[in-house]
DNA sequence: GCAACAATGTACGAAATGGTACGTTCAGTC
DNA sequence: GACTGAACGTACCATTTCGTACATTGTTGC
């Protein structure tokens, strides 16, 4: 019963067979992410996980070994993605200030609208980051991030739009704090200030002030842009 | 081996046992504080609580009923602790500039030195604020909070050295995300950009760009100040 | 077609964990 | 000093939870 065998052996199979390795894992994976995003390592279940997958808690076991092991992937996966994201972002047709403005809004608006990963990183944080510097992968993926950022910043300065001394680094810094702290502390925040933070406007709002905080934090005394 | 009783321990400490309520249960919320702000509402087990506690698994549930009842008390304790120091700051004598200033750098420096309540506040996030929704203590602490800051960026604009239009909660906002990321995001940032975030100088370096930042965003075009 | 290995399902085990039953001691009152 | 309710200790239970043993099915190379 040799079925059509076109041989294509290496990954070009594509018929349908019962034994599905990579969407198997790929769904473990997803499941995993939501999972440990929502309820962090210590909360989330394997039980759980093994459910809502359409694999079964074997499955978990034989691809990833254990709890650990398999949160690791997730984080990396989640780091991954968005790197993917951001790499599509190009700058370098811009003006500088333009440039800046955009980057500002992008990664804003990015982490509004991945608050999994978000939510990774913080619960990677409740952890000390013990998982992240196991992970060579996430260190390596992260050096193009300032590299971006050092180039607009330098072209900023020589076109005497931003000030000089700044490091790029710091200056990734207050960006991250500002489109981080959007969405890590919105709840609490809302709560206590009987504010909806995450209603449109508001968002909308705070991503105009964010731009405007690190344009005014950059530029030299002649920039009242907006946008 | 020394031969010493097996069952030393316990007739050593059997001294006639001392009722102390108040104290017992200050001990258990302190413990649970550092258990909590350490691993988490889920991570954190009573079994280890109770251990490092005086007292023992019993008195938990006897003062507080249960894990979640102990949790949000220690939420509670932390807010309260938290506005208390803040209560002391003294801004209305103070130029409105240097007021701002001033309140920045508390409220970095404060956050700083108080990594417990942040990992807690992270985790209430990551709970979503379900438990901070539970409690009108807390809601009503915070009220005070944007006063302050209402007052001083009013005398600010009145003064001509802060520019108009500006949301006091909005403010404050801002300040908290650069304080607040600066504590809660530091092992991820430090692991993945090789940069040794919690060293004093940097510490310093940060701070000083924080308060810049906020001066820079509410000042009006003639601002220019440092510290 | 068949051996060999990869992929998967089922059931189970041991330890951890939140919570409780029950008895004892303390401290104030009469 | 007897009595009473609050404060406390010890042992225990029921479940949950991570992880595994073992059997079974699919797939591929020859």
């Amino acid at each position: 019963m040799t079925a059509t065998s076109t041989k294509a052996s290496p990954p070009a199979t594509r018929r349908r067979r019962k034994n599905d390795p990579e969407s198997v894992r790929a769904d473990i994976l997803a499941v995993a992410t939501r999972e440990f995003s929502e309820k962090g390592l210590s909360g989330a279940r394997i039980d759980e996980i093994a459910e809502k997958t359409r694999a079964s808690k074997r499955m978990i076991y034989y691809y990833f070994n254990d709890k650990e092991t398999l949160y690791l992937h997730t984080l990396e996966a989640a780091y991954q993605k968005v790197r993917l994201q951001e790499a599509e972002l190009d700058l370098d047709h811009l003006a500088p200030l333009e440039a800046l403005s955009r980057l500002v809004r992008f990664t804003f608006c990015h982490h509004a609208k991945n608050p999994d990963f978000i939510r990774l990183v913080m619960i990677e944080n409740i952890h000390h980051g013990r998982f992240i510097a196991q992970s060579a992968l996430i260190q390596s993926l992260n050096a193009g991030v300032i590299d971006v950022l050092t180039n607009v910043y330098a072209r900023g300065v020589e076109a005497s739009c931003f000030r000089e001394g700044l490091d790029p680094r710091e200056l990734h810094w207050l960006i991250s704090a500002l489109s981080f702290f959007n969405v890590s502390n919105q709840h609490t925040f809302s709560r206590i200030f009987d504010w909806n933070q995450a209603a449109p406007e508001n968002q909308s709002k705070l991503e105009d002030h964010v731009t405007e905080m690190v344009l005014r934090y950059v530029g030299t005394d002649a920039t009242l842009s907006q946008s």
